[in-house]
DNA sequence: TAAAAATACTCCATAGGTATTTTAT
DNA sequence: ATAAAATACCTATGGAGTATTTTTA
């Protein structure tokens, strides 16, 4: 079945006379008959009956009509929609994230996006750092954000932001200004630490916990967020990238403290995709620009 | 565009692999490699980009999917449909009817033909007698039901009834049993007579009621119906079939009056439509057996 | 006899195949 | 060295053209 032979069909029901289609569409008479020839078969059923010196529908291609007409209708719709989304008009972007970003202002720098260019249509997908790599290979996603970088050769790999990791505690419900000084080995030593919950860090972190505090105790959490509500609860304590804490430690409701005989890594955010879009690289350099945390 | 283009599109983005497409299709890598490009360029983007020695999906490829597959889709229903369309499953009936029919009988056959064959679509189109025969001609409709013969060759023309014509009056008032007998050409003389309501039997009727009526007045109505709204009012007399006013008279609000002095016609319906279609003769079957007044 | 579609045939464009090369792992 | 796609080249099918025949009004 070729869309061509649908249009044929249409001029010819209309114009009842395969010359004058023939003349209409700069082809031969008897290249018009061959179409609907080929159409019948393809249909299993005759379309046109010869009726003296003219052809005339039959019942059947009479109800044909409708139907090839929505058919070829919905082909230029979907032409037109396709070269919109050429022009950008309409595009789609489909980003992946970690769930550490769930927490972080990247939300907010997406609904400003979002707002900016309303013709995007945007789909996110969270999925581990570990796992993110392989949705930008497959080219399940655009773009995904990951805390990891890329080990694929022919993947663009931008550094978004690097930001410093804190321990993090829940408010001990003294004010700022009464409060004894926070000792951190003492916290360390005294409360459960929940580690795990980056892809980069934790390995080297957790030896300098052991280095330099005595008596500890790890309990491996693999999502900062799940870490996040169990330090809220008054469970235990994590150390955690700023971004993600922002609002809780403005709130007064989580505590950093300062761990200076720790040399503590920086949470980096990178940007994974594959080089030759001009819209998603467009994507990237907005996010640059916002310095996402 | 051809829809094959589409359907290996869609396989080469599930499998992100044109060898194991090729294999798929019993076809060779090569000429999936080409269809891809033929794709590609009759909609002006490239769909794959080639990464290493895989392939992979471009942004806008990813969201030409779900159009391709919608596309598919349509043409997959219009195939089904078609094909139960000639199996006989939700075929479709074109009758077109002379204004005549309207008034009688016919609705309440086409009622019962619809409930006899629920998957069968009807559409009706009222036309007056003489355009009936091009209606069919051009096939714009599958069947007319005309009260004139077809003059074509190729056009099968099947008398469903004869029936007679007959004076009618309004309701005098008096009971039918001390009524004064009616006069019919009395009635004549002194009442308005409509006239050329009927493609066939005027001429020589007029002619006919000229040459037994001393003292008359035409008045010509192009429709049957609007004469029994007339005739209804009081404003006048004429001609009917007599199927067309069983109601009216059933009812007592219109009379039927002989008139053996005159040599009626009959007034005949007769089916037009083209000769090669089971469906439609077996329609015209239905309405022999009915008799169709 | 004129107007239309069908038929017979010819030809060329191209879709798809084979063989090979290129590229990246 | 291997696995994949791209490229080059060839072949065969078939779509469209030309010329002719058939049909019918």
């Amino acid at each position: 079945m070729e869309l061509k032979w649908l249009r044929t069909f249409l001029l010819t029901a209309k114009l009842q006379n395969y010359r004058k289609v023939a003349e209409s569409l700069h082809m031969t008479q008897p290249a018009i008959s061959s179409q609907i020839k080929l159409l019948e078969q393809s249909l299993g059923a005759s379309l046109f009956r010869k009726e003296g010196r003219r052809i005339t529908l039959t019942s059947f291609g009479r109800s044909f009509i409708p139907e090839a007409q929505s058919l070829i209708a919905h082909y230029e719709d979907m032409m037109h929609r396709t070269s919109r989304m050429q022009q950008g008009y309409n595009s789609s972007l489909s980003i992946a994230i970690t769930p550490l970003l769930v927490d972080s202002v990247f939300p907010a720098i997406l609904r400003k996006f979002a707002e900016d260019h309303p013709e995007v249509e945007l789909e996110i997908t969270v999925a581990e750092s570990f796992d993110l790599q392989e949705l930008v290979e497959d080219a399940k996603v655009d773009v995904a954000l990951s805390c990891l970088k890329s080990t694929a050769v022919h993947m663009s790999c931008v550094n978004l932001v690097d930001e410093p990791i804190s321990l993090v505690i829940a408010h001990d419900g003294w004010d700022t200004e009464t409060a004894p000084v926070l000792d951190p080995v003492e916290i360390m030593a005294t409360s459960i630490i929940f580690t795990d919950h980056h892809p980069s860090y934790w390995p080297s972190l957790k030896q300098q916990i052991k280095d330099n505090v005595s008596s500890y105790r790890f309990v491996k959490v693999s999502q900062s967020h799940a870490a996040k509500r169990f330090i809220l609860e008054g469970m235990g304590v994590s150390f955690l990238p700023l971004f993600t804490a922002r609002r809780e430690i403005q709130e007064g409701r989580l505590l950093p403290v300062e761990t200076p005989f720790l040399e503590l890594p920086t949470s980096s955010i990178f940007a994974l995709f594959n080089s030759d879009d001009q819209k998603i690289s467009g994507f990237v350099d907005y996010l640059r620009r916002f310095k996402v945390t």
